[in-house]
DNA sequence: CGGGCGGCCTGGAGGC
DNA sequence: TGCCTCCAGGCCGCCC
């Protein structure tokens, strides 16, 4: 569900929250989730355990633990994480639990259950499967158009997949790739190692504008999102296009498109966007 | 190898 | 109201 203003505005709500607890327990009520639970690693890592730090890196969420161990989250679709004060009953699908000091808890839900929870040594990290192939975060000096123009060189796949391609720059998904496109006026389909240095300009800094700005916005809700204190994000108000099939271009007043691209819905502007 | 697609799951929306 | 089909923001593995 989740993209990287999600797991960002998250990770912020969760910070004050957690940092300087302690783990003292843990319930695991459905370990199939995209990967089993790894209840024992689980429940001997984290066990005693104070938070220290949240991190991020692409869409998971990194808790960083006293023992020099990240406790990872990743939300898949629909998953959340949240923090509950008092030990209330349980909501549905909730599948994690992790059991804090002073009468807290942190809940892991996530009806679909393309989520993971896992523990990770920091120093094993950048050598995981998940995080050794990773592409740049997109808000870093190291995503720049000059990285992303040399990059897509001889790349014949179209520009929103490329956009959409862990290996090549995380955190962008299927709201914010079609979102930046509008921004910057490159049509989804163009294939990304033709654009050149001065429409990569344009594009890596809608990239940037409309993240930073979706997490100024505290993420957007469409269906499930919400953060760790239960509220939900406000840039859905602002999206130009995404679901906006069939109504007014804000730009030129042509009529939203839709389509289809590598399975998955694309929209944008066919006036404005070349 | 690059690129596209199906599959993993469940719930909600919309059509009939 | 109920049943059916389709669709969903991620990711991985398989196929050509």
């Amino acid at each position: 569900m989740p993209e990287l203003p999600e797991v960002e505005t998250l990770r912020r709500s969760l910070l004050p929250k957690l940092v300087g607890r302690t783990i003292t327990g843990l319930e695991v009520h459905k370990r199939d989730l995209r990967m089993n639970v790894p209840t024992r690693k689980l429940r001997q890592g984290t066990s005693g355990q104070r938070i220290v730090d949240l991190h991020r890196r692409a869409k998971y969420l990194l808790i960083l633990l006293e023992n020099e161990r990240y406790l990872l989250v990743h939300l898949g679709m629909t998953g959340r994480l949240f923090f509950r004060q008092v030990a209330a009953s349980l909501e549905d699908h909730v599948h994690v639990v992790f059991r804090l000091d002073r009468r807290a808890e942190l809940r892991f839900q996530d009806p679909r259950r393309f989520g993971l929870v896992d523990l990770v040594p920091v120093a094993r990290l950048e050598r995981d499967r998940r995080f050794c192939d990773l592409g740049p975060e997109p808000l870093s000096d190291g995503c720049s158009s000059r990285y992303f123009f040399e990059r897509s060189r001889g790349l014949k796949k179209p520009i929103k997949n490329f956009l959409m391609d862990a290996h090549h720059v995380v955190g962008v998904g299927n709201i914010y790739a079609s979102e930046a496109l509008f921004d910057a006026r490159i049509h989804p389909q163009r294939a990304a190692g033709r654009l050149g240095i001065q429409s990569w300009q344009r594009l890596t800094a809608s990239v940037k504008k409309v993240l930073g700005e979706a997490i100024r916005q505290g993420g957007t809700t469409i269906n499930d999102f919400q953060d760790g204190n239960g509220n939900e994000g406000y840039f859905q108000v602002l999206l130009q296009v995404y679901g906006k099939e069939g109504e007014a271009c804000s730009r030129c007043g042509r009529t939203l498109r839709m389509k289809v691209l590598a399975g998955r819905s694309t929209f944008y502007c066919p006036g404005c966007q070349r």
